[in-house]
DNA sequence: TTTTCATCTTAACATTTATCAACGAGAATG
DNA sequence: CATTCTCGTTGATAAATGTTAAGATGAAAA
């Protein structure tokens, strides 16, 4: 059960004892959920983050009554609605499971007093927030500068597992455009031999 | 001298004692920069971060010979190129004084040196890395939710002070629109009544 | 199996936004 | 003072993208 998890922090903290690792275990609890079901709903406090140990997630809003997706997380990934875990305030964006998930909790109060009582798992977090900050900014920067046929390029290239686990009409919302517009665009592209244009980041 | 940058500091770490302080003043460094100097190129890898004491400081990218502005950091703020100061990758941005500025620098190996030296000083770090992530998030999903208006409504809420000092064909860019397009919305929104439309996050 | 539902595609049309060019105001410069 | 230069505005036009509606396909459900 926590193969995956366990092999998650070594890398991220090489020098985590066995005695801490020990430490942190009877903080995590397991949640299983169905396709379909939410992790966390708009208006609600996020109190915990997820590691994705099975299953894929999506981050979405509802906007006028559409969902707009703004991320997705496969397995082997930590994930939370982290603006609202963070300054503890509602969030108005939704997760919920494209697939059946099972998840690794673990929860604000016991990570709190993780980064207490177990000087290194302060590190954990600053690089969980480092990596997160990186591919949010990155995703920024793609919607400033790159067009939406470029940007879906992107996915393409950089997540090929995406396209299939999700429908289109959520990349489309996810690079922000329609889904009628992100099939006339894969229509044209199509037969093209690769382009090469100038790509950020 | 630092006495911004030490209230700064106090603010996020209210139990920093006086010696760890003392022990972290050493590493800064003072840097002038005039109106229209680089802080960091496209192509450089970034080593240091940078506490703005005085003046402001955009990120732009430059694409097909276009400028386009993803940031803005004012007084009081930190500020790197922290793709490229995390990844230790070149980065693909620029950073540039839009006025006479004065910054507090602190070298990514003092940082490093800090992170084991001064245990607090790992919660700072986080803590830095937790409130970009939030702030470029915020940026992204309403990239992602608002209409063009409403990017410019936010901004001129949000950071009013923005529109005093930043030309307006850089908020365009910064709000994914050219500055014609923002030129004609500003005329159309002029005399309109304060809306109530839907506003994620 | 049949039926329903979700997803993707396509077409016609509307709207938004970009492009190109010109002009004017005001700041900076000589 | 005259002269650039930067910046914002406006107009005409083009391109990109959205909207609405219809149909096709295949998966899921009855």
């Amino acid at each position: 059960m926590l193969t995956q998890i366990k092999a998650y922090y070594k890398n991220i903290l090489p020098n985590l004892s066995e005695e801490d690792w020990e430490r942190l275990t009877p903080c995590f609890t397991i949640q299983q959920l169905k396709k379909g079901d939410y992790l966390t709903r708009s208006g609600e406090v996020c109190k915990q983050v997820s590691f994705v140990n099975k299953g894929l997630l999506r981050f979405f809003y509802v906007v006028d009554g559409r969902e707009i997706c703004t991320g997705f997380v496969q397995e082997n990934n930590y994930l939370a609605q982290y603006d609202s875990f963070l300054t503890r305030q509602p969030s108005a964006g939704n997760i919920d499971a494209l697939e059946e998930c099972e998840l690794i909790n673990l929860s604000s109060d016991d990570i709190q007093n993780l980064y207490k009582a177990i000087p290194i798992f302060e590190t954990f977090g600053r690089k969980i927030a480092e990596m997160l900050f990186i591919i949010i900014m990155t995703q920024t920067n793609r919607l400033l500068t790159l067009s939406p046929e470029e940007r879906y390029q992107v996915v393409l290239e950089e997540h090929p597992y995406i396209i299939q686990r999700v429908p289109q009409y959520m990349i489309a919302s996810f690079i922000g455009i329609t889904p009628e517009h992100l099939s006339r665009l894969r229509n044209k592209m199509t037969g093209k031999t690769s382009r090469q244009k100038t790509k950020i980041v």
